[in-house]
DNA sequence: AATATAGTTGAACGATTGCTCAACTATTCT
DNA sequence: AGAATAGTTGAGCAATCGTTCAACTATATT
């Protein structure tokens, strides 16, 4: 028996796994894809970013919307904050946030066309 | 003081709250986005669907790929088929997994665009 | 039939996640 | 200045997640 902490396999197809060696990223970008992918990860977050598609909101609109508490809200829209997927401006009391690039869209748009076969 | 356990703002901004209500998709429709991005959402499965662009492969050949168990690769590579994310064949003690569509790559690609900005 | 390898599975574990709650800051209004 | 509203924050808790481990099935080899 060899170690199994690793594969153990013994008959590995070399020719597929070093061609994939060769065009995988490094460890670092599939930690950055997954990161970006977990705020599309969660009913919540998405809504709040469909959400933002049709208009600029402050936390009490969104929270209004989804019918949840403005903690809450807040607590995502920092996390979206911190991976640049929406901006905001203060205005009085206020603090309306927006979508920060089209990207957040695609992505949206892309997972529907996946989902609606 | 109103009830918080939704939100208890007093001035929200209605036309934006209702333009919004307007386009909102259905509750099952968030959670299945939702739930087609959490694939995405982590670095094992993503290094799988990124390696399996280039080649079908066999969990022995990923586990070897990847420097991980067969059993957490099998693990991982159940929850992409149950989403038709991936496909397999089997040809003697081998079962081969490829992407089942295109949309994975797209998917994948997107978030790269926004990764390096 | 016995052995070895490929792959799957379920329980268990620690780690992460999303919400709640309470306390806090900031701005507005009287 | 004091009260009210908008928003943020950190701790805490239940739920979910990803891996390990051990046991299992299935195919191939001798």
């Amino acid at each position: 028996m060899k170690d199994e902490t690793v594969c153990a396999c013994e008959q590995v197809h070399e020719d597929a796994v070093n061609g994939a060696k060769r065009t995988m990223l490094e460890e670092n970008d599939y930690i950055a894809l997954s990161t970006l992918y977990k705020m599309f990860a969660d009913p919540t977050r998405i809504k709040l970013l469909h959400a933002l598609e049709q208009s600029e909101m402050c936390v009490c609109d969104l929270a209004a919307l989804l019918g949840m508490t403005k903690s809450a809200i807040s607590h995502q829209l920092k996390a979206l904050r911190l991976l640049d997927l929406v901006k905001f401006r203060k205005e009085g009391q206020n603090v309306f946030y927006s979508l920060a690039d089209d990207h957040v869209k695609l992505i949206i748009d892309m997972g529907l066309e996946h989902i609606n076969e």
